[in-house]
DNA sequence: TCTGAAATAAGGTTCCC
DNA sequence: GGGAACCTTATTTCAGA
């Protein structure tokens, strides 16, 4: 069990992860408790870094950007310099949603949001591969999701034997 | 320019989706606009199904849960019925906090969550390998994080010339 | 038909037990 | 941790352009 939550922290982030328009109210009585602690319980996880922001999570399809695309990049040469001026650019690619930098045969790993198949391929030929910096792109359009979450899986931090310090280990 | 939103319309949404604590009032001024029609335009948003819902970001940091994996997936034989046995066991494993089915090589991209490397080999043993559903599995673990929102990018829906249904259409 | 101002209702926040 | 007062904000209604 985590020294940073308890059971009913974890309850609590649990339901403010999948709908943050809950009223302390409203929460208070889903994990039994009266609205004024549940208040102190939520401003706790926001002073401690747990919780970031409450954000708005809008619908692609609505909007006419549902192609998305799975893009592992391949820089010609990953150096230093080179990671920094393809990170650069990035910032002028409003299409990709997330890009970080992976273990393995390639650099990058970006999730890129465009209109449709055409518009995927003008991001390809007058972003991604305009300039020299990158040698190599493998391109896995999603079909269908099957799950996708913003939250994070809590039930897994409140784990018996994390590896804390436990002063006097027992088995791991 | 879509004829789903306009202008206005995706101001508020951009401020929206980075902070939903954002109150009307506040929005109302950032985008000049008085507070009655901007909630009025939040209102219609969420009626025709652009606004999802406001969810409570955290730190997976905090939580203890920073080592995460792209895993990409492939089924021994793609059938229907192992597509779906795949997905129903999906549902016991909360480290997959995203999957879906992608083409190319492969079958599934997942995104992976736990505590260290450690809970990760135990994820692939115990589970994604424990069946003979699956043939191979790429693991690229997240070294950086270069960009990650969970915003959806307005600009590229106000774009000019969408392939919409224009009567008579102009060039492309 | 759409905008803005004011009234109302609901919820967040604080204080005290 | 719980209860109640307080104060901010969402939501509705209404008048005006």
């Amino acid at each position: 069990m985590s020294d940073l939550i308890d059971e009913l922290d974890a309850r609590i982030l649990n339901l403010i992860q999948e709908d943050a328009s809950l009223s302390v109210a409203d929460l208070a009585e889903r994990v039994g408790l009266s609205p004024s602690p549940c208040w102190r319980r939520i401003k706790r996880l926001e002073d401690l870094g747990v919780i970031l922001k409450r954000v708005t999570v809008l619908d692609p399809d609505r909007l006419g950007l549902g192609f998305e695309v799975y893009v592992s990049v391949k820089l010609s040469l990953p150096s230093r310099a080179n990671l920094e001026a393809f990170e650069a650019r990035l910032e002028n690619w409003p299409e990709v949603v997330s890009c970080q930098t992976v273990t393995g045969h390639e650099d990058y790993m970006l999730r890129v949001m465009t209109r449709d198949m055409h518009a995927y391929d003008d991001f390809l030929r007058d972003k991604l591969l305009a300039s020299d910096l990158v040698s190599g792109v493998e391109s896995r359009i999603i079909m269908r999701s099957v799950r996708q979450t913003t939250a994070v899986p809590i039930s897994l931090v409140l784990d018996k034997d994390a590896p804390k310090e436990t002063k006097a280990a027992g088995g791991k």
